[in-house]
DNA sequence: TTCCACACTGCGGATAACCACAATTGAAGA
DNA sequence: TCTTCAATTGTGGTTATCCGCAGTGTGGAA
């Protein structure tokens, strides 16, 4: 974990000088980094899938709106937290929003130390459910170096199948099997089926 | 599964008549049973944990509000989704509830069919959650079966230890570990160590 | 053509797991 | 007191797993 990946950071989507320059203000005062962007357009062609922190993002801006914005992060897969800020309360609008997945929607005017808070929050949120997503990607990248036939084995070994039913299963010899399975234990770093089944197990196929 | 549980149902919590009334038969129209309540106060008074369906509530009522009931149920472990109605937008008073686990805010006037076609929504996805639910409960179930030895033993065999090796932690003979194991796959109905640690996988120690 | 990854197989031995048969002890209840 | 249940242990035998040693065949990359 570098240092960067613990500092907490937001993206500032407002096409309102003012406001940006208000927001990067209060965030620098609350040790939070942020960086500014002056229309969804600009913040959507920089955007990378790799970016860590936050996006605070108005609704009325002058071209695309923030909830097309959101929308358009949502298609590229984004994973960031989002908080809406609105200066019109509108039901609908925060209900659709949170329900695709907004992590809030506030009103302005809001407190800016709440902001802040739920900024926090949101970061912190997003900070565990991204170390899960990331031990799930390890192993996706461990199952990756398998190859089909252990992979193949691997299914029937872990739903407690015998050696010599999964060779009967696969028209090979037990022996095969066992090399087979040896080879997934090895590359998985696992000692036993149970091991295996227990890395694999909270998102199974 | 009785037939019951396969009905839609609806509880309809409002002070307003005409409104239970109008529901009720709007509901009705749509295949969908209902039960009025003329308010929060009686509703809690009435609701038990095993009710069946999901609830749609006022915001505005003369003693106890929405919020506050949807607040007591949250407290005795209410698993209904909550659909509230109201008639003044307050986006906070949404934000907040959705954030609670509401599972929608409508703002009146709102289309009737879209006000059913929700409830059948969130009748749906509590049917799925419910399932799961209620597999785990079964596990549960299976799990409060074992002697508090066998459960021991259990966790050491879900981590892939030898009989021996737990043996030797608890102290015991490795004659003994096998007894228990034995009899922790007999009462959880699994033939093997892989097929225990699948049984238990989604929701781990 | 040579090298290599992948899949496949046999033999034999060591270790672990599974199981039937058999039995003892202690505590909680009927 | 007699019964039942949980926990404990032993013996001996079968089955499964794990591994080293050794070897064959194939298709693709260098």
């Amino acid at each position: 974990m570098s240092p960067s990946l613990a500092t907490p950071f937001a993206h500032i989507v407002d096409d309102d000088e003012a406001i940006r320059d208000a927001l990067s203000w209060l965030f620098r005062t609350r040790k939070v980094e942020s960086r500014a962007w002056p229309s969804a357009e600009d913040f959507l062609a920089a955007w990378q899938p790799d970016w860590r922190g936050c996006i605070v993002l108005d609704i009325r801006m002058r071209e695309m709106s923030g909830l097309e914005c959101f929308d358009a992060l949502l298609e590229r897969g984004n994973t960031l937290p989002v908080i809406f800020l609105t200066g019109h309360g509108d039901v609908p609008m925060a209900v659709g929003a949170l329900k695709k997945g907004a992590f809030d929607f506030l009103e302005k005017p809001f407190d800016d130390n709440a902001l802040v808070d739920v900024v926090i929050r949101a970061l912190e949120s997003n900070a565990r459910r991204q170390a899960n997503q990331e031990t799930q990607a390890n192993v996706a990248g461990l199952l990756a170096q398998l190859t089909p036939r252990e992979q193949e084995v691997m299914q029937l070994v872990l739903v407690g199948k015998f050696n010599k039913v999964i060779a009967d299963e696969l028209n090979i010899s037990m022996r095969t099997v066992e090399v087979h399975r040896s080879r997934v234990f090895e590359k998985m770093g696992v000692r036993s089926a149970v091991e295996l089944a227990q890395l694999l197990a909270p998102g199974r196929d």
